[in-house]
RNA sequence: GUGGCUGUAGCUCAGUUGGUUAGAGCGCCAGAUUGUGGAUCUGGAAGUCGCGGGUUCAAGUCCCGUCAGUCACCCCA
């Protein structure tokens, strides 16, 4: 006898059995079906490219966590760690062909060989929208819009997209005369959430060597409270002092982004401006944006993205201004787990219908009538072995179908088929041709 | 990458200061019940104690390494 491998999987890698590929499926359809309603178009690009195109020039942080090496050719090449790296790459080389804007939607694995954690891996999807060549607001305006529809068809209803725009923080920057600490200043305040006031002024005098007052300057701004209209206002109070530019663009921007929302129809309260939220990526340049769930704002952004000024300066001299979001494919899912959304039913089987093998001779009929309710929309498998009706009933119930469509020879002789509801245990005896809007019907009201 | 905790049957877990053939519940399979699954009873299968080394007369138990999971940092989705 051989030696066995062991079957095992890498560490930060998964498989996905039925139970947990269905729902996952769902919400990538649903994000799919939500981009393309409003244009967004899809591509897609290698999982591998040159390590020179995904670390630039310098490698530098990323190199820890990029899974990196020489392929046959002795290429020095590395897997994608993000989705809007390659984009980048893919605009700078196709935007002569592609004109803009443009808009496109990306959906794939991404890989980072970072440590674990509970819902993080080293392997996991990305689901991002981005619309580049435009600096209009009207592109901004309507990431936020998608959100809020994207959310709403995963079916939730208690959620918010917190916005924000860089140029209001930037802007009280250049004015403290802090601009060029901005990078650790704004990671620092990414924190505030978790870690509060203290440390985080703290961590800004220790990372950017800021005065204490400084950070307070910088604290009070962020933590500028109330509805939206004060919030807003309150910031064009705080700079009516020290007049500044881009502040005020960045106020006028979030005060638009506001009323075409509301105008164009978004539920209040699914919007609100949160001047401390910075996202620790420094290239974002104008508005952000992070989605909470309102029944588990502890797991964190479901969804975030932001403005930047020019994606695509490594590659080209051309100027490719964006905005865009990313979905959390995977901290999305883990969030529906947790809160037993209604839609992670635990099923492992696509099918809503079984017919019950009964009788081998009768297997033609029996795969008619399936093929008659596939024909109808109403997926449907047909146990694969002529037993006893007990063990395929359970089989059914087990898997997460919600019907069994049984017959015998009682049932062919009366012409009728028993449609039998396996949660209820009821059954009803229905001829074949009013079968499929039967089954149609009880799957409705169940 | 740093530090802590964990790893025993398909699942959840017991397992005494190291001491005979490692247990339970649930689940699974068969039968009582050759046309209908949530009950009961009877019987049954199933464990390289994560893996590898070491200490010892003796290791699931102690030590080292390793793999994996998890928590905190870091960073992020």
């Amino acid at each position: 006898m051989a030696d066995l491998i062991e079957p095992r999987t890498l560490k930060g890698f998964r498989d996905y059995p039925p139970a947990l590929m269905l729902p996952r499926e769902r919400v990538l359809q649903t994000a799919r079906a939500v981009y393309r309603s409003y244009g967004f178009a899809p591509i897609d690009t290698p999982a591998l490219e040159y390590a020179e195109v995904l670390l630039g020039k310098g490698g530098g942080e990323n190199d820890r966590l990029v899974y990196r090496f020489k392929d046959h050719g002795d290429r020095d090449v590395a897997l994608r760690f993000d989705l809007t790296v390659p984009f980048a790459r893919f605009a700078a080389q196709y935007v002569g062909q592609l004109g803009t804007p443009f808009k496109r939607y990306a959906m794939g694995p991404v890989w980072r060989g970072e440590n674990t954690a509970h819902g993080r891996y080293r392997e996991f999807w990305q689901c991002d929208f981005d619309t580049i060549g435009t600096t209009s607001n009207a592109a901004d305006c309507e990431i936020a819009l998608v959100i809020n529809d994207l959310f709403a068809a995963l079916g939730f209803d208690r959620f918010e997209v917190r916005v924000n725009n860089r140029l209001v923080l930037n802007g009280l920057l250049e004015s403290l005369g802090l601009a060029d600490k901005a990078v650790p200043l704004l990671r620092s305040l990414d924190k505030l959430a978790k870690v509060g006031r203290e440390k985080v002024a703290e961590e800004m005098a220790r990372e950017a060597g800021v005065t204490a007052e400084q950070a307070g300057r910088v604290l009070d701004l962020a933590q500028t409270a109330g509805d939206n209209a004060d919030v807003l206002q309150q910031a064009e109070r705080f700079f009516a002092g020290m007049p500044n530019e881009k502040a005020t663009e960045g106020v006028r921007r979030l005060r638009e982004l506001l009323a075409v929302a509301e105008t164009a129809g978004v539920p209040a309260g699914r919007i609100r401006i949160d001047l401390s939220i910075a996202r620790g990526l420094d290239y974002y340049t104008g508005t952000i944006y992070e989605t909470f769930l309102s029944d588990l704002p502890g797991i964190g952004s479901v969804c975030s993205g932001g403005r930047y000024d020019n994606l695509a300066s490594l590659y080209t001299k051309q100027v490719l201004p964006g905005v865009g979001a990313s979905l959390g494919v995977d901290r999305l899912l883990a969030a529906m787990e947790e809160l037993k959304h209604p839609r992670l039913t635990g099923a492992a089987t696509p099918a809503e219908v079984l017919v019950v093998q009964f009788d081998a001779a009768r297997l033609g009929d029996y795969q008619r009538v399936a093929r008659l309710l596939r024909a109808a929309g109403i997926a449907t498998e047909v146990y694969p072995e002529a037993k006893k009706p007990g063990p395929q009933l359970q089989y059914a119930e087990k898997r997460g179908f919600k019907l069994a469509v049984i017959a015998g020879s009682q049932e062919f002789a009366a012409g009728v088929w028993k449609v039998k509801d396996l949660a209820k245990r009821e059954e009803v005896a229905v001829p074949e041709a009013g079968l499929a809007a039967r089954t149609r019907d009880l799957l409705a009201t169940r």
